[in-house]
This record gives C-alpha cells, structure tokens and sequence, in this order.
DNA sequence: ACACAAATATACCGATCGGTATATTTTAAT
DNA sequence: ATTAAAATATACCGATCGGTATATTTGTGT
C-alpha cells in the first residue's frame, strides 16, 4: 500500500519530497479506493485502521506510539484524533481488523472444502506456508495480543479471548458436524480436539517466529495433520 | 519476598510510612539473605534482577519503565544505573533468572523419575497445574519474550530462540535414550516430538492464561499425556 | 459565490520516558 | 579514627509520551 514505483517516477520527476509525495500518494489512494460508500470521516478512519493494524500487530500496543501511526498515516495527530477518541480505540479497531484478515484468509479455502477433515486441513495448508496467503503482517494477533495484554490491557485481553472462543465453536461445530455424518468418530470430545488444534497451531507460530525456522512449523503441522487424520 | 506480617507490624509499633519501612525491610533482607559470599554490588544487582523479573514478565519490555524498577526495588536510579548499563542489561538478565525458575522447576520434578516416560509425564503434571509450583508470574518467559521481543528486539529474541533450542535438545536427548533404551518406539523422529511437544504447552498457556479458562489447558495436557503414551 | 459545518492541521500541554552528572553516604583498608 | 574508593541517592537533561485547544483547510448545501 506504499507508494510504489511509479509515485517514485513522480517524485523524481516533480522533483518534490517525500512529504508531498505521501500527500499526492493519499489523495489519489482515496480517489480510487473510496467510491461514494462511505463518507469522508469513515474513509479517513478506515484509512486508519489499515495502515496502523500492522504496526500494533508487531510492535504490540505498548510499543506502538502516536508518532507511529502519524508516521503509517501521514495524516497528522489533529485527524486522528479527530476520528478516534484515544490511543485505545484505534488499537481495539486494529486488532479487529488484524483478526478479519486472518480468518477470512482461513474461511476462503475452507468453503472450498467439502468433508470435514479436508475443511481442518486448511489450517494445515495456511499456517504450514502462511507467508503465501493474506495473513496480517507481525503474524497471529490472537497470538500476539494475547500475550501482551493478558496481565495488562483489560479490553483487548478480552477481544483476544473471544476470538479464541470463536475459533474453537467453530472448529467444535465442525467436528460436531464430522461425527453427525459418521465422518469422524462418535467418541472423540470436539471441545478437546478444537482446543488441542488451536494451542498447536498458535505454538508452532511463536516458536517458528522466534527462531526463524520455517522447519519447525512443518513438523508441528505434521502432528497436526496426523491428529486431523486419525479423527 | 515482600514485607510480611512482621514488618506489617514493625511498620504500625513504629508508625513509619511505607517507603521508610521499605527500606528497613531492605536493610533486614540483605542482612539474612546475603552472607559473605557476594560483595554489596553483586549483591544488589541480584537483588534488582529478583525484584524487576516478576514485572518484565508481567508488563513486557517495552511496559516496564525505570519507574517500574524503581518503585519494586525500592533503590533509587542511581542505584540500579550503577549495577546496570542500561534498562536492556536488565532485562536481559531478568529473562535469565525467570527461565532458570521455570527450567529449574521441572528438572527437579524430572530427576525424580525413572523412566522416559515419567520424565515426561512432568510437563503435563507441571504444566497442568504451574500455579502449585514456584513458576514465574505472569507466565512462561519463553512465551512472553518470543512475543514481544521477536519483531522488536534483536537480542531478548536471540536469548527466547536459544531457550527453546535446549529446551527442544533436552527432550530430543530424553526421547533418543528411550529408543536405545527400547523404551520408545524406534519409528519415531524425536526432533518432530519435542518441537510438537513445547507447541502444545506454550500454546496451551497462552489459551488458559488468555480466557482465564484452567480447563482448556487441562484439555491441551490430557492431548500431551495420549501423546506420550503413544510414543 | 457564499456561508456554514465538517475535517484536518498546527501548536501546545503536563507527564513520563531512558539516561547522566554530581552530590552524598556507606564500605573497607589503613 | 582517617581516608580513599565504592556504592547509592539526588537533581537534572532532552526527547518523547498521550492528549487537547485552537487555527486552518476542505467539503457541501444553498
């Protein structure tokens, strides 16, 4: 979403600096993408959120200041503030944001699946490679906000822990589903098996992440992929 | 290791406020606490790393300021800046001491097993139930640090990868021996279980600690004892 | 073209950030 | 008891923090 090479060209060509060119780039970025939807405020405060969502998402919360986002932006603090409230805000809307793009990531290939099992090894397939797919920058949010605001930051601890609640009813339907169809067995507790697959995945995520070895991560999916097929 | 009943009462016979009983309570701890072995500055540096790893595992880097430091020490900045160069060294050093805690609380569980599989089984016991055990608050180190630190801060990140190495070498070395042992079946790749092993935990953490729910964890560890069993 | 309102930018606020220079106190050798 | 050195406390630094009041620009209905 930064101006790419040919605002460059424009740049060198207008001989203007980098400023101008961010102010240039937004005008015609709200030109093309905004059609008549939305009004003024609610683009600029989806502008927003898009640019600051990554940031928070690998910075955290704490670590991402005002500067930041006036930065990510190039709007100025009086904008911002002038569609959010507080540092606060922006941060719950950005996780949301964050949180969309992930499962709507997720639930693209899923419809495409038929049985159950092809439907669990979707989340094989995605976290296996998710560099490949529109995963949000800074990697899992559940992951990442969890962990920071768990002791410190009562409300986004809380959207974080709805968003696990959600991802485990619907792997839990799933398999509920599964075992209704006599596709999977009528013994296994989904609850367990939806939980276990979540704290997998998120595990494999931060440990890949931290040290850098994609090769972990596949080893983890194989265990996962060895749980979905012997469901 | 804060002020208890006696120093409550200390406080309310002398009718002193909380900073001067601080102080006092300082003055005893050392007292007791340090016999001949340390010099004063190691003494206080240890004393800084105890007091500040709860906070840096609690609030994260970036959440704990010198202020922090400050208030849970008792000492003033002078102090702390002239046993530390900086709020990393801090840091760093308390990652250390949080992950000497948690490492050291289950090895001496895992010395007291026999079989591999016992040895094993301590991380479901461990981790099912950490808050009976002496386990850093504000949870797994590992887990925290990875988070934070793995887009932000090159060597806390450096320091969470390389635990996860020899957490991931001590139970590849454990599983190794149970196949020589003809304990473990030899089909199996020990590196793809260990890693598998810590994803689950770490994970498992995460959840319970995030929703507050103890049973989603207990459900992850029942999926780590089948899995051991299996091996 | 004009006026009013909405949106954005500018300029500023006190508080706190991490860090340092210096003063004071404590420790330890003589 | 004296004194030099080590350790700790005090006072201060510029930068940045999140946030706000106000000025300016932009959009819109007439």
């Amino acid at each position: 979403m930064k101006p790419g090479r040919f605002f460059v060209l424009i740049k060198h060509f207008l001989k203007i600096n980098e400023t101008l060119l961010a102010k240039i780039y937004r005008t015609v970025y709200f030109c093309v993408v905004n059609l008549k939807h939305m009004n003024k405020a609610e683009k600029t405060r989806q502008f927003i959120i898009e640019k600051t969502a990554p940031i928070f998402n690998v910075k955290g919360y704490s670590g991402t200041s005002i500067n930041d986002m006036i930065e990510a932006t190039g709007l100025t603090k009086g904008s911002i503030y002038g569609n959010f409230r507080n540092k606060d805000e922006v941060a719950l809307a950005a996780f949301d944001f964050n949180l969309k793009k992930m499962f709507s990531a997720v639930q693209a290939e899923m419809d495409a699946q038929k049985s159950v099992k092809e439907k669990l090894m979707v989340y094989v397939r995605i976290y296996e490679n998710f560099l490949t797919y529109p995963f949000p920058e800074g990697g899992c949010p559940i992951l990442n906000t969890s962990i920071e605001a768990d002791d410190t930051h009562p409300p986004l601890r809380q959207k974080a822990a709805d968003a696990i609640y959600s991802w485990k009813n619907k792997i839990e339907a799933l398999i509920k589903k599964g075992i209704v169809d006599n596709e999977l067995s009528a013994e296994l507790d989904p609850e367990d098996v939806a939980i276990t697959l979540i704290a997998l995945v998120e595990g494999g995520i931060m440990i890949s992440k931290v040290t850098g070895k994609l090769q972990y991560r596949k080893s983890i999916m194989k265990a996962v992929k060895k749980m979905i097929d012997d469901l």
